[in-house]
DNA sequence: GATGAATGAGTTTTCATTCAT
DNA sequence: TATGAATGAAAACTCATTCAT
């Protein structure tokens, strides 16, 4: 979820050019997420941009460096949505939960480019065949880990593997999103109190 | 999960035009976990299984057939390995914890049947553009949920939304095994203990 | 019209591959008249007759050999029932009405058969690309041109270009034939007599 | 044979757009022409333009839309032709003889055209397999037989059913062409005269 | 900066034909 | 005699990318 462009190559471009590619990167996270990943083409989103296929090429290079940027500008502006609110909170089981909760209430209100990165993530793959973002996937783990790991040395947590549990948490609340993803009329937020209390029972030290 | 192939029209087909489509289902399943859903085309499978690309066509009519042969075969045999050992448990919480943990012994042991399926189920669309196995998973959701309210009413499980709750579980055993998914290497089986301990420690109703 | 089989052939063929010809041949005509020349295949024609595409080529060879049979054969049959009539007449003008007319009734009890004939002699083409059935055409002119070349002479016609005139009055008997080709509750054989009247009026000499 | 191009979509085409729309359509012409309808391919088309397969349907959409346009294009041109002369006829059998007489002459100076319309006429269908233009040619017959009935009005013509005979009139024509498609060293003109001469005395009211 | 045009490799699918059984 | 199986060429069409203007 953290994930730092590097700004160096950013600040080269104009800011007309910065228009445009955003421009370019709201149809393709459009496209993405009416027509799924594979029958996602240039030309459906140069449609959604109302401008040309060339204009895409031009400003981007590739196919995947616009799906890339689509994911990657999604991952940094929810971060930023959940990080303060994750430092505000001091215990292990509050910065989790608010880790998960912000989370799904950063998505509540970013529905499609929720599901275009969904779509990208599980799809895109680098030239070796391999799924791309499994890194950015670590580094989420890793986080949550943590937490948890602190959570177990104050007490608050009881004893189990911190990065499967991490790992375990994490995917939970993707399957309150696939349902949302599915059903857009579901309450997220609700659903959402339902995968809180989940996880806490499941992780917390039982008072004794 | 459950899912009926109607017999009837398999009765039809000839010993070596089963084995023929066996073998084609195969090769596609091997060419989707491997390339992805986006890129696997009839070109690969037909690569993939030593035959010419007619073949293919002569044998399933469309891609589509294929894909969905591959996904509704591996759900069958699925359910037919943990159906039993589910019945054999008398707890909810028991079942619970078999209905996932049998699921991922079979899928341990199937990995690249189960990243075929993972991917056609993520990515196959109908003609409306919706995703296909929609309802598969609603029916299996409804079998967990089912479990879940009769563990509530024996006085095993503590209150939740049954659904809501059945979902998580199972989308949490989609973490365990997307890690798995992008790491082979990792213990699956020792994952799965930790998830079933979380799962447990989740939904039970504590000792007051 | 008039056209002869090569007998020889025909005796070398059992009674049983006859009949399976015949039944080939039927299928095709069917095929062809319902879904047009352009998209006949023999996956088709093996469709209508209920029979595995591999006995079509067994018996015929070529697709090519099935559609010539289909147009050749429906031209035997109806030059069989033309010519007694034609034979019968004396006069020149009730020779020709009488080879359009009795033309136009065989026809309308033959639909399906026409309508394939019509297909078949429209787009058929030999190895070099030109129509097929050139041939048979000419010599179906030749025919009504004699005719009309000894009514000419006998004082009943007026003077024309027998050729031409022949292949005029033909060829107007396509335009009736095209009306009910497109409309089967066209009632063919008023029209037939609209036609035939027309054609007296164009061809015989006035009284002076 | 009249037919509007609705001008609104061609306006919003560029010049060379339009060029290259020409140029494969007279390609494409050529191409139905020479091969017939059930054996002309984009490839063949691209091939006869000299341009690459991609082009035809970078510009065209379908195989459809450019036989349509050959078609269309060949209709519109024609009727314009026809039409001054038609109008600047007087009496019944006038126009009549310039409507056929002004068709066969345009045809004549447009041999290729003319072929690649008829292939197309008597083959393209529609989605639902019946036959495309039957309505361009009811509107042609509905027109002649406006005429001749307005002659039998004016006691120029005799008494006859006049959609019968303008469909009959206008097949009869095309047995004319059909001999010169056939055979392109015949004298189309002179052809033209006798069937002119043929027509005149198959419909006018003989003089009492 | 921007775009329309062009390309050629790639997609799924259909098809006539061959062949072993 | 019959057929299911297999093939490979060809079909229409899509697409990411390149390029001249």
């Amino acid at each position: 979820m953290r994930h730092d462009n590097s700004p160096a190559v950013q600040r080269e471009r104009s800011f007309i050019e910065q228009a445009r590619r955003l421009q370019i990167a709201d149809a393709a996270a459009e496209a993405v997420a009416e027509l799924g990943y594979a029958k996602t083409s240039l030309a459906r989103i140069a449609e959604k941009a109302g401008i040309s296929k060339g204009v895409i090429t031009y400003h981007f290079g590739s196919k995947d460096e616009i799906l890339r940027l689509v994911a990657t500008q999604f991952f940094d502006r929810c971060w930023q949505y959940m990080e303060p609110r994750i430092l505000a909170e001091e215990t292990a089981i509050g910065q989790v939960k608010v880790w998960v909760g912000s989370q799904l209430e950063y998505f509540s209100t970013h529905r499609v480019e929720f599901l275009a990165m969904a779509e990208i993530m599980t799809n895109h793959r680098g030239g070796d065949g391999t799924l791309a973002y499994a890194e950015e996937i670590a580094e989420e783990i890793d986080g949550v880990a943590e937490i948890l790991r602190r959570g177990q040395l104050a007490g608050e947590l009881r004893q189990f593997d911190p990065r499967s549990v991490a790992n375990i948490i994490l995917r939970s609340a993707d399957g309150v999103l696939s349902s949302w993803a599915t059903s857009p009329s579901l309450d997220l937020m609700s659903q959402s109190s339902v995968l809180l209390d989940f996880i806490e029972h499941a992780i917390r030290k039982e008072p004794s």
